[in-house]
DNA sequence: GCCAACGTTGGC
DNA sequence: GCCAACGTTGGC
């Protein structure tokens, strides 16, 4: 199991779009560090849902429920895509200041690769991330 | 709306 | 193969 973050602009799909479809598909990743994280994603990973450009927050974790698929917007083939199910909503969003504040999240790929659209998240950045949302 | 950071492209 | 120019992304 490993988990993930992956970035989306609220105005052109949001979690509220996500949950609306049911399942979304990831794609229009035109980044080879990116496209790297999405081939190595497995059914049944977790991926934070994060609101870039607008919010920047985590709003939501969601699971891939499809892997390895080529990108349907893509008719040369080398892009990969893959489909995510919402899972749950957090508590409270956490905001890109609040990991920014905190130390055992100062070295997320999130913070060093800020243009990163498909980011790795450690387990122990998740499970920081997770307690942060709830309380 | 601006600007910095980064990736990509193309000329040499 | 290098490097300058350009386009895009994303935080502020």
């Amino acid at each position: 199991m490993a988990y993930w973050l992956m970035k989306s602009e609220p105005f052109k799909y949001g979690w509220d779009d996500l949950v609306a479809e049911g399942e979304g598909t990831w794609d229009g990743v035109r980044n080879y560090l990116a496209r790297n994280n999405l081939m190595a994603m497995q059914v049944g990973d977790e991926a934070f849902f994060y609101h870039s450009r607008e919010g920047l927050e985590i709003v939501g974790i969601c699971t891939v429920s499809v892997a390895g698929i080529g990108d349907p917007t893509d008719e040369s083939g080398k892009w990969a895509a893959v489909k995510v199910k919402p899972k749950a909503k957090l508590a409270r969003p956490v905001t890109l200041a609040a990991i920014k504040a905190e130390p055992r999240l100062a070295d997320m790929q999130l913070i060093r690769l800020s243009r990163l659209s498909v980011c790795a998240v450690t387990p122990e950045e998740w499970q920081v991330i997770c307690a942060m949302a709830k309380s």
